[in-house]
DNA sequence: CGATTATATTGACAATTTTCTATATATGTG
DNA sequence: CACATATATAGAAAATTGTCAATATAATCG
């Protein structure tokens, strides 16, 4: 067998058929990044299940409340949501109130529909 | 004006009314950060991404070699999404296959469903 | 069996993340 | 203005994560 129809045979044995098509783009990639980061959090998941079971919004005091972590620590955690677009925050006098930001459900549904 | 008025003005003064309801159950809240958080790093979401568009599965190498890096790095990333639910893996002889779990969508639904 | 190839594991290091204490900022009250 | 309260920020320590080089394991081939 000549060194042409070795080179050949290796090439058929490849595991995969070369792919086309193309991968999401680096900016999307990052974007559904930083959305699934902020979500994966055992916290910052209970502090959205928190606001969703309320059905409203909720000020940090209250948020607070429901954990055993300190002040600064839930600060941290509801800055990182709001950055990530998770929640959106308002504040009415003394207080600041955090609601869920609902159209956040829409980049998870571009990226399941990515998944077909 | 008393003490026992000032402490009822007080409480009337609270920023949000207390909540009921139960919160998600904290297996719940475990499995849903753990299936973020394997999706919540750049290089993961092009993995997915580039299964999703593969249609089909894909063996490590077809992997490793849409990115700058090492094997083991790109095993490692691939053993976070098996563990999370994301993919799958079957050997076919000298090469594993992964694919894409598609009812792990069906995690990520039901998250979006507590949402509302 | 020995050699080769594909993938996984180990162990180390650097970067990032989570958490805290201490302090700052912003708003409201007397 | 001084004081109280709600939230944010800074800085540091500890835990976790991403990465690599080296090595191990598993399957195949001769």
């Amino acid at each position: 067998m000549t060194r042409m129809l070795n080179a050949l045979k290796k090439r058929l044995a490849r595991c995969c058929a070369p792919l086309q098509g193309t991968r999401v783009s680096e900016k999307d990639a990052l974007r559904y990044a930083r959305l699934f980061k902020a979500l994966g959090d055992e916290t910052r998941i209970e502090i959205v299940s928190l606001l969703a079971n309320a059905g409203k919004e909720l000020c940090a005091c209250e948020i607070e409340a429901h954990f055993d972590l300190s002040q600064p620590t839930i600060s941290h955690h509801l800055k990182i949501l709001r950055e990530a677009g998770v929640i959106t925050a308002e504040r009415q006098g003394l207080w600041i109130y955090f609601k869920l930001n609902r159209p956040c459900s829409g980049d998870m549904a571009d990226f399941m529909r990515l998944l077909k």
